[in-house]
RNA sequence: GCCGAUGUGGCGGAAUUGGUAGACGCGCUGGAUUCAAAAUCCAGUUCACGCAAGUGAGUGAGGGUUCGAUUCCCUCCGUCGGUACCA
C-alpha cells in the first residue's frame, strides 16, 4: 500500500482540533514545563520556508516533554502592532487592523499545515484591546514606581513624595537623569507642576527631552538598536540626532542585574556576550577639573586615572551645556562652525570615518586638579554626548584617538607609563611602569590606578563610577499601529495618568505622520481632545512593548482582572525553553527581562528571570540566482551573457537580473544554469526581454531560435549564484505550503531537522528531501504488504530489541541536546535494520511509532490508529530504554600499531586486559607489522580498542 | 580593531568524556527489474597509485602535548554573526 501523507494529514487537523487534544489546563499533578518561540510578526509576505525552523525544533521537545509525562504549555501568537502594516495602509488605505487580520489567517493556515501541537485558545496577539491593556497598565506601572539603588529594587513613587516632604534628597539613593539636591521645605514649597518635574527625574516611565534617532522617511523615532550603521534597520532610511520630548523607560536602573543574572542563564555564549557587550559595564573614576574663570567645574569620567599625569588638554562633546558659556568671544565663530558641522554630518558619517579626527579650540582653560596645570578644552566629535559625562581628559600618549587628536592640532604629549618590560603590549593596554607622574612614579599601572582612586576621594576631587554604555530605552513613536499611553495633558502640561484601560485606537482614514514629527493621531481631534479638557498623549508605544511581556500572558490568557492570575503565574513560573533567532539578542530579549525584573520586584511574578533556556535556531537563507545583462545594447538589442563569459569580460560591464529560482537548473551551485527551454519560461515571465539576445556557452539564442557556434544542437547559459535572503524582490521565496503538498508535512518537518543543526544557517535546498521521504515511505512498507495492513504478534527476537533500544537510547540523548538532524538519521538506521530483519512485530513497531510521534505527529498517529488503539498516539508513555537488550557477547576491536588501525577482531566482552593483550599479540594481521620489530608498550582500553606500540 | 562562532568527501552533515574519521542522507557509478522510462531493489563510492591484494596521504595551514588528536595547547589563514571614536 502506498504512502499518501495528504490524504491522511488534514484528516488529523481536523480530529486533533475538534478533540482538543492540544489544550493544557493550568490544574495538573504532573510538574510543568513551558516551551516557547518567539511570536512572529505577520506580514504580509507570508512564512516561508526558514520561519517554521525553530518551531518544528520547539514542537518536538514540546511532544517530547508531554510523552514523558509534563504538563506542557506550548503556546503561539502574534506580535502584530508594526511599521510593515502601518505603511501597507499609507499606500493603500486598508487598515492595519484589517490587512493584519488577514495575515494573521494565512499565517495560522501555513502554521497548521506543518502539524505544530500549539495550544491555540492560548493565542494571543498584541494590537488587540484586550491584550495591550495589560501593556498599558504596565507602562503605568513603571510611571508609578522609582528604582531605589538602596533596595536594589523598583519602589513605589509614593514611597518618594512621602521622604521629600520629610527629608528632602538627604541619603537618598535612587536611579536618576540628573543627581539633585533639594531640602524637605524646599520640596513643600514646590508647586505641583514644580514637583511633577522633580518625580520625572526618577520615574521608571518618564518624559523628558532627550537626542533621540529621528528618521524623516518613517517620520518617526527608532530605538538604538533599531538603527544599524546609521539607517533604520527596517528600510534602511537615514537617521539623523535630533532633541525631542519623549518618553522613555529608565532600563539603566537594572544594569547591573541585567548583567549580574544572565550568569546561571543556560543561553549560548555568544548570546549572553552580545547582552553584556550592550550593557557595556566599565569601572573608572568621575572627576571634577575646575574651570579657569568660572564657577562650574567639568565633570569628566575616565578608566584610567592613573594617567591623570598625561591628561594635557580636555575634549567635550560638541552638545555639552558647557560649551556654549566657555568659549572665548575670539573663538566664538569657529565653535558655532564646528558644532554646525557636526550637525549636518550624518551618524553614518561619523562612523566610517574613524581615521579622521576633527575639533576646534573653545578657548577655555581648565586646572589638573593634581598638579594644578592648565589644560585646552576643546570639542570633537569622538567624544559623545550620552556616554560618560560627555567630556574626557585627553591622555596622548596612552590613548590613540587623543593621539592623533594632538598630533593633528598639535597638542603636548607627555609620556607617562614607561612600557619597555613589555614589549607586546600596545598603547591602550593596562600594563607599564608610571612615570613623569609625581606620587605614582615606580608604580606599576594597576597599583597607580588604585593609587590615584583613594586619593580623589581623600581629597574629594572625584570618585570612583561604575558607567554602562546602556542607554534609557526611548518609548515614543511617532506611529498610529502601535499602543495608544493612558496619558493625558492638562492645560498646564501636567501629566495625568488614565487608570480606565485600555485606552483605544481612534479610527483614522488617513494614516501619514501629521506634521512637526508628530504623530498621526495628533489628526484625531476629537481623540485627542478630552471631555474633561485635557489632551492625549499622541504618541504610541514601540514595538518591544507588546512582545516584553506576551510570554506572561499565555499562561492565563483570558483574564480581564489582571495581565495573568498569580494562581497561573505561579504554576507555570517561566520559559523553561525559549526558541528564536539571534536577531533578538539586544532588543527584545533585554527589554523582556527588564520588564520581567520590575514585575518581580512588585512580586507579581515569581521569577528574577523569564527565560531558563535559550536555543538560537540559524537562518534559512536564499539562493538568489542572476542573469547577467550586459550593460551596453548591441545592435538595439539588450542582451544576456553566460555568467562565465561575463566574468572572463569583467563583470563591470554586467548587471545582475535576477531570476526566478523556479526557472533555474541545478540552483545554488556554481554551474547553475538556463537551458533553452527556461529561457523561453524567463521570456515569458520577463516580456521586456523577449527581443533579447542570449549568449549561452555553445551558442547564441534568439527570437525563439539557436543558432550554435559549433556542433551543439542545445547550450546551457550560465547564471550567478549567492546566498541570500529570501524575500519576494529575490524572486527565491520557498512557500513550505508547496513543500507540504508535495511531501507531506511529516517528511517537512524532518527534512528541516535533517539539514543540519538547529543553530546553525544554511542554504535551503530541495535536492535532499527524497531521502526524507524515502524514510517515511518505508516505514510505512513496514505495516503493509501490497494492498493491506499487515502486522505480526510474534514475540520479538534479541536481534529486534536490540534495534529498537539502540533507537530509543540515541534518539532520547540527542533530543535532550538539541541535536536533531542526528536523531532523523538513527531513525533511518532503525528502520533500515528493522526491514533487514524482515521485522513487522507490533511489540517493537509500537514503541518505535511512539518515539517517532514528536517528529512524525501524523504517520504515526495514523500507524497507531491502524494498530488498533482507541486513543491518540500523542497522549503514549515514551519508550522505556532497556540496557540490557544492548549487551553484547562479543565486541569487534580495532587493533592498531603505533596509533593506525590495521587490523580488527572479535573479542569476548568479558576478557581481562591481560587477555585481550595476549590475543591481540597473536592476531595474524598485526604479527606482520611486529615481526622485526620490539613491542614497547601495548595500551588496552576494554570494550574500546588495543593499540601496539612498536619501534 | 574587539567579541563570539565556524572550517571534515562532489554536497548537507556525523564522530557526547582524546580511542576504528566520514554515521545518515543527497549525488554519482555499476547491476537487477522493465519492451522502454520512471519508481524500486542490490552493490560500490575520502583521495592518490594499483587489475587486485595492498600501500601511502587525509578533518583550513604550521607547530606542540600524547601510545593515540576532528577533539587539548600555541601561532597563522579563511568564512559567518555581533559590535565599534565607549573615554
Amino acid at each position: 500500500m502506498e504512502y499518501t501523507p495528504r490524504a491522511f494529514e488534514k484528516k488529523w487537523n481536523r480530529q486533533w482540533d475538534e478533540s482538543g487534544l492540544y489544550k493544557v489546563s493550568n490544574d495538573s499533578d504532573k510538574p510543568k514545563y513551558y516551551v516557547l518561540d518567539m511570536f512572529p510578526y505577520p506580514s504580509g509576505a507570508g512564512l516561508h520556508v526558514g520561519h517554521p525552523l525553530g518551531y518544528i525544533a520547539s514542537d518536538i521537545f514540546a511532544r517530547y516533554k508531554r510523552l514523558n509525562g509534563f504538563n506542557v504549555l506550548h503556546p503561539m501568537g502574534y506580535d502584530a502592532f508594526g511599521l510593515p502594516a502601518e505603511q501597507y495602509a499609507i499606500q493603500t488605505g486598508v487598515h492595519p487592523a484589517k490587512s493584519t487580520e488577514v495575515n494573521i489567517t494565512r499565517y495560522r493556515q501555513q502554521m497548521d499545515n506543518i502539524g505544530f501541537s500549539f495550544d491555540w485558545s492560548r493565542e494571543v496577539r498584541t494590537c488587540e484591546p484586550e491584550y495591550f491593556k495589560w501593556t498599558q497598565w504596565i507602562f503605568l506601572q513603571l510611571f508609578e514606581h522609582y528604582y531605589d539603588n538602596g533596595l536594589q529594587a523598583a519602589a513605589p513613587i509614593t514611597d518618594l513624595v512621602a521622604r521629600f516632604s520629610k527629608t528632602g534628597t538627604e541619603g537618598l539613593e535612587a536611579a536618576c537623569s540628573e543627581t539633585m539636591n533639594f531640602s524637605a521645605d524646599k520640596w513643600n514649597g514646590f508647586t505641583k507642576a514644580e514637583k511633577e518635574e522633580v518625580l520625572m527625574n526618577y520615574r521608571i516611565a518618564y518624559r523628558k527631552e532627550t537626542f533621540v534617532n529621528w528618521c524623516e522617511e518613517l517620520g518617526t523615532v527608532l530605538a538604538n538598536d533599531e538603527v544599524k550603521d546609521g539607517v533604520s534597520e527596517r528600510g534602511g532610511y537615514p537617521v539623523e540626532r535630533r532633541p525631542m520630548l519623549q518618553w522613555s523607560l529608565r532600563i539603566t536602573a537594572y544594569a547591573q542585574r541585567l548583567l549580574d543574572d544572565m550568569q546561571p542563564l543556560e543561553w549560548s555564549e555568544a548570546m549572553k556576550k552580545m547582552q553584556s557587550n550592550w550593557i557595556g559595564r566599565s569601572e573608572g573614576a568621575q572627576m571634577f577639573f575646575d574651570l579657569l574663570g568660572f564657577e562650574e567645574q567639568i565633570e569628566i569620567y575616565t578608566t584610567r586615572p592613573d594617567t591623570i599625569f598625561g591628561a594635557t588638554f580636555i575634549v567635550l562633546a560638541p552638545e555639552h551645556d558647557l560649551v556654549e558659556k566657555i568659549t572665548t568671544i575670539d573663538h566664538k565663530n569657529a565653535i558655532e562652525d564646528y558644532i554646525e558641522y557636526v550637525r549636518t554630518r550624518s551618524e553614518r558619517e561619523r562612523v566610517s570615518e574613524t581615521k579622521e579626527v576633527s575639533g576646534a579650540f573653545t578657548g577655555a582653560y581648565a586646572i589638573n586638579p593634581f598638579n594644578g596645570q592648565r589644560v585646552p578644552i576643546w570639542i570633537s566629535e569622538y567624544v559623545l554626548k550620552d556616554y560618560g559625562t560627555g567630556a574626557i581628559m585627553a591622555v596622548p600618549a596612552d590613548d590613540e584617538r587623543d593621539n592623533r587628536f594632538a598630533t593633528k592640532f598639535d597638542l603636548p604629549i607627555i609620556k607617562i607609563i614607561d612600557k619597555s618590560k613589555y614589549a607586546w603590549a600596545t598603547m591602550e593596554d593596562k600594563v607599564g611602569v608610571m612615570i613623569n607622574s609625581d606620587f605614582l612614579n615606580g608604580m606599576e599601572v594597576k597599583d597607580a590606578i588604585q593609587a590615584v582612586l583613594e586619593k580623589l576621594e581623600e581629597k574629594n576631587i572625584g570618585k570612583r563610577k561604575i558607567n554602562f554604555k546602556l542607554r534609557d530605552a526611548i518609548y515614543s513613536r511617532q506611529r498610529y499601529w502601535g499602543e495608544p499611553f493612558p496619558i493625558s495633558y492638562d492645560t498646564d502640561g501636567v501629566i495625568h495618568p488614565i487608570s480606565d484601560l485600555p485606552v483605544t485606537l481612534p479610527e483614522l482614514e488617513d494614516f501619514k505622520p501629521a506634521s512637526g514629527g508628530k504623530s498621526p493621531l495628533a489628526r484625531a481631534e476629537s481623540w485627542v481632545n478630552m471631555d474633561n479638557g485635557n489632551m492625549r498623549e499622541t504618541d504610541t508605544m514601540p514595538g518591544f512593548a507588546g512582545s516584553s511581556w506576551y510570554f506572561l500572558r499565555y499562561m492565563d490568557p483570558k483574564n480581564s482582572e489582571a495581565f495573568a492570575g498569580q494562581d497561573a503565574v505561579n504554576y507555570w513560573q517561566d520559559v523553561d525553553l525559549y526558541v528564536g533567532g539571534t536577531e533578538h539578542a539586544v532588543g527584545h530579549l533585554l527589554y523582556s527581562r527588564f520588564w520581567h525584573k520590575f514585575l518581580y520586584d512588585k512580586g507579581l511574578v515569581p521569577t528574577n528571570e523569564p527565560f531558563k533556556k535559550l536555543i538560537n535556531q540559524g537562518m534559512i537563507q536564499g539562493v538568489i540566482e542572476f542573469m547577467m545583462l550586459q550593460k551596453a545594447e548591441e545592435n538595439g538589442k539588450k542582451k544576456f551573457v553566460c555568467a562565465k563569459i561575463a566574468k572572463e569580460r569583467g563583470e563591470d560591464g554586467f548587471a545582475r537580473i535576477p531570476v526566478l529560482i523556479d526557472y533555474v537548473k541545478d540552483y545554488g551551485l556554481e554551474t547553475s544554469y538556463l537551458n533553452l527551454e527556461s529561457i523561453q519560461q524567463f521570456i515569458k515571465w520577463r516580456p521586456e526581454y523577449k527581443d533579447a539576445i542570449f549568449e549561452c556557452g555553445n551558442g547564441i539564442f534568439e527570437n525563439g531560435k539557436f543558432t550554435s557556434n559549433g556542433d551543439a544542437t542545445d547550450s546551457n547559459l550560465l547564471t550567478y549564484s549567492e546566498v541570500g535572503k529570501m524575500s519576494k524582490s529575490k524572486y527565491n521565496v520557498v512557500n513550505p505550503d508547496d513543500v507540504v503538498e508535495k511531501y507531506g508535512a511529516d517528511t517537512f518537518r524532518m527534512y528541516e531537522m535533517f539539514l543540519g543543526p538547529v543553530e546553525q544557517s544554511k542554504p535551503w535546498d530541495t535536492k535532499g528531501i527524497n531521502g526524507v521521504f524515502n524514510f517515511l515511505r518505508k516505514l510505512w512498507g513496514m505495516f503493509h504488504d501490497e494492498e493491506k495492513f499487515v502486522i505480526s504478534n510474534e514475540q520479538p527476537t534479541k536481534e529486534e530489541l536490540k534495534v529498537l533500544h539502540n533507537a530509543i537510547k540515541r534518539v532520547t540523548d540527542d533530543i535532550e541536546r538539541f541535536s536533531f538532524n542526528t536523531c532523523v538519521s538513527h531513525f533511518m538506521v532503525a528502520v533500515n535494520d528493522l526491514r533487514k530483519l524482515k521485522c513487522n512485530k507490533s511489540q517493537i513497531l509500537e514503541q518505535l511509532i511512539v518515539l517517532l510521534a514528536p517528529f512524525a505527529p501524523y504517520i504515526t498517529e495514523e500507524l497507531w490508529y491502524k494498530m488498533g488503539f482507541k486513543d491518540s498516539v500523542h497522549k503514549q508513555v515514551y519508550p522505556q530504554f532497556n540496557a540490557d537488550f544492548l549487551k553484547e557477547d562479543a565486541v569487534e576491536y580495532p587493533l592498531s600499531i603505533n596509533g593506525k588501525r590495521r587490523a580488527s577482531a572479535k573479542f569476548a566482552t568479558d576478557l581481562s586486559k591481560e587477555d585481550l593483550e595476549k590475543m591481540a599479540l597473536a592476531h595474524p594481521e598485526l604479527q606482520k607489522w611486529i615481526e622485526g620489530k620490539t613491542v614497547r608498550k601495548v595500551i588496552v582500553v576494554p570494550g574500546r580498542m588495543i593499540n601496539v606500540v612498536v619501534g
